[in-house]
DNA sequence: CGATAATTGTTATAGAGTATATCAAATAGC
DNA sequence: GCTATTTGATATACTCTATAACAATTATCG
């Protein structure tokens, strides 16, 4: 391996020494640096959901709710009479996967698929009031703790153009 | 099922028009209101996440790297001499799963894993020159086209903005 | 009106990414 | 020297995402 001869050199000369320094000297050998990485919007973003994602389920999960089925409840209280493919859509979700996802709420009683009266392809898919009893609560926990916690970080003119911010690179991309 | 009652009669009462209206009706019709979604900051995150990798797959697509794949030759390429778990953790990855990761990129004769000196467990993780090639052009393809569109959408004080709070909710949250 | 194309929900399957358990070899700590 | 911990690897399972295909239904067009 030819392409290994430049890099045995480097490694031999900078390997990082073993765990017998100094614990001050240790600790400022135990961070690697990010360089450019940082200024990598992709990266940031994936890191910053990741933690948020987090939190949510923290929050939130005395109601066992992830993301994405707050966000279904969310849709279908404020969109009544809608069918599985007009949701789906909405949230970036493909038709056969959301199948499952409704058949998980569905199992629990949080919402029901009604076969529609004007195209019988199609279910309308209802909140039932059960589901509409754990989306208030979900929302005063998402208020509460989750989002509360967001705004106690980066203040409430932040939080408002951050949103501002990625609605346009949603948009626009 | 009783708690479908009162979902029913609703159901049938909003239930959305077949598609039989005039076009600019249908058009009023079509899009769903996300209310309270579009306040949702998780929400939000993560469809702009999502379009920002699109757009970072489509821009490095002659490179054939996923955003993961190019974080790791930069932070190799940044901190020589580490191995594979204090890039894989720097990284949020868990060790089982970078092997899969090291092993597509040796196998693209990107990186090579270097039997360590100072303990013979570990493996010293470098650049070939070969990976320092593609990293190369790499970076010229994120920052002409990827990074260049973000600043386009976002202006740079904006994108700087954006850096910094989600630099924070990763620490912080 | 009939034939064809398109749509809806579903099933099956595959791939990518993430998480956990376990192990052998090596190292650290006492 | 013995025990605990670490490193990379393997195996496995789960979650999320994507594609193909299908039956039933609806839309479109001549």
């Amino acid at each position: 391996m030819t392409v290994l001869k430049s890099a045995v050199a480097n490694a031999v000369k900078t390997a990082r020494p073993a765990r017998k320094e100094p614990l001050e000297s240790a600790v400022e050998n135990t961070e690697l640096q990010l360089g450019e990485l940082s200024e990598q919007l992709g990266y940031s973003l994936k890191r910053a959901q990741l933690k948020i994602f987090e939190n949510f389920l923290r929050c939130v999960a005395p109601l066992q709710l992830t993301p994405a089925q707050f966000s279904v409840l969310l849709l279908l209280d404020k969109n009544p009479g809608r069918n599985q493919t007009e949701i789906a859509n909405t949230l970036g979700i493909l038709r056969p996967n959301f199948v499952a996802m409704l058949d998980g709420l569905e199992s629990r009683e949080l919402c029901a698929r009604l076969r529609s009266t004007n195209d019988r392809r199609s279910h309308i898919v209802v909140l039932t009031d059960k589901g509409r009893a754990v989306l208030a609560r979900a929302k005063k926990l998402v208020a509460a703790k989750h989002e509360a916690r967001l705004n106690e970080i980066l203040g409430p003119a932040k939080r408002a153009a951050l949103l501002d911010m990625l609605a346009t690179i949603a948009r626009e991309l």
